[in-house]
DNA sequence: CATGCATTTAGGAAAATTCCTAAATAATGA
DNA sequence: TCATTATTTAGGAATTTTCCTAAATGCATG
């Protein structure tokens, strides 16, 4: 988990981005039907879908006029587990080169 | 992981604050100890302990002049388990009531 | 091509974050 | 008590975040 990595981090610190993950992890998702489900203006899940996409946590998939997400989930594993790795680990935890 | 614990997700957003719960993980260390290790004003380096400190993920033990800061790795450990619990798990993996 | 629908981008205001220097607080010890 | 050391808090500037409304873009279809 490198410094550029607060990034990411700093997505997944607000609860409506991961509810937007948590909706597009096994499903893609229009962002018409997540904007439908929130209470914010479609405006800003767009801004929100637009933070997730730009630092990999998801992926858009634009089929005619919609534009479908779904959650980055093998990338999300990754995060969590360096974020651990980082956190919670022993030097001798960390994995022969 | 509530809409609260965003603040959490924030503290640890942060590279500076997440080197400081590295340093304080298994040894606690006085402020003045982290601020010298640190590129940042002892000031500063203060100001992230106290985010720290308010979201739970350190404590502080005064000893005379010296402030030795700890983290709490229990709580940590909990933030992190229940982050993946909300964005990775299935709704069968919820524990049962 | 014109219209309409889905979505994003622009622009902007309010609030929060980050970092610094300087000043305040707390504890020690001569 | 006075000076010294450890640390925090105050104050402030620059930057970022968050949310909105309004305007722009992209695509499909009559």
């Amino acid at each position: 988990m490198a410094a550029h990595d607060d990034e990411i981090l700093r997505a997944l610190s607000h609860a409506e981005r991961r509810r937007l993950l948590v909706l597009c992890r096994d499903t893609p998702r229009s962002a018409g039907e997540l904007a439908a489900d929130s209470h914010m203006t479609g405006a800003s899940v767009s801004e929100h879908l637009k933070v997730l996409r730009k630092t990999g946590l998801a992926r858009v998939d634009k089929q005619g006029k919609f534009w479908f997400y779904r959650t980055n989930t093998e990338f999300l594993k990754q995060v969590l587990a360096s974020l651990e790795a980082e956190l919670m680990e022993t030097p001798e935890d960390a994995p022969k080169p």
